[in-house]
DNA sequence: TTTTGTCCGACCAATTTGATCGGAGACCTG
DNA sequence: CAGGTCTCCGATCAAATTGGTCGGACAAAA
């Protein structure tokens, strides 16, 4: 319940490695291919690539084509947050359809719905929380998460 | 993205219906069968069946079979929260697996995984937040006469 | 005992999600 | 300058979850 999709997963996998590799070494900054990424964390790279693919169309990550090619942030880490990520890998987000839609939603029980103004306060509340939370609180350095600081950045062969 | 299932919804509604007759007026108080919140609000009303038992087989409402039967609350509605309701009906709640999960988890990223720490404070905020809430909160704007002293309006705060 | 109305468990269809394949464009190399 | 290679990109297919349905079992009333 609650659990949000694989892709969702492999979207924030992905953002925190290019965001460890372009930030957190200068001298070593450089472009990160889907490969790279897919095969770091185990996970099927044509999935992965659909996924940079919609961050990419909604500005969190600019791509760049040919050898040497990749994906790089768009933006600031501490910039993008949670919810962005989410909504741009699967729409909008919100525990229920009937706070966004149109007037023309289905939902043939909004006349006599009796949770709809309490719901939409939990609803609020988990899309501030996922909106105070940027990708920059996912790297190592944050008083987030207790990661041990030396962050290793692997040299990977080519 | 983050939208709760329609039995979620469902069953939520039904037990703001059940709360609303069985305590709102203790005079009228009555057994409620499947059929009429069903066409109360217009939801199909065998799904309907279907969450009522798995909320009966959790212990959050009782059931009474034959003619005149139907459904009550178990217990006081300020102590059946939000979080045990989708639990109950959608099993155990939570944004990823690898939280609740034996070490059998077939997560094969667990290893590499890097957002595992940041999103479990996300994950307990949420649970958190459904914790505190109970359909007695849900019941502000009932029709009938409203006996509880004490309305709780729980603040969450960040 | 018969009848009626209810809850209960197993079954089937539809939508969403996860994963895959071939093609188009861009950079490097000779 | 041209070919080759590597990358991103869009459309397509299979699997899993969800939404919805059906007949049987049980209990109370007549």
């Amino acid at each position: 319940m609650l659990k949000l999709s694989k892709k969702a997963d492999y979207g924030l996998m992905a953002l925190q490695y290019i965001a460890s590799v372009q930030y957190g070494d200068v001298a070593q900054a450089r472009i990160i291919n889907t490969k790279e990424i897919a095969e770091e964390h185990h996970i099927p790279v044509e999935l992965l690539a659909k996924v940079l693919q919609a961050l990419a169309k909604h500005g969190i990550v600019e791509s760049q084509n040919g050898p040497k090619g990749g994906y790089l942030l768009a933006r600031n880490a501490g910039t993008i947050t949670i919810a962005q990520v989410l909504e741009a890998i699967e729409g909008p987000l919100g525990i229920a359809d009937c706070y966004h839609d149109k007037d023309e939603s289905a939902c043939l029980q909004r006349e006599h719905c009796n949770i709809r103004t309490p719901l939409r306060k939990v609803q609020d509340s988990i899309y501030q929380l996922l909106n105070n939370m940027t990708v920059e609180d996912m790297m190592g350095g944050t008083p987030l998460i207790t990661i041990q600081p030396t962050t290793t950045v692997e040299g990977v062969e080519r």
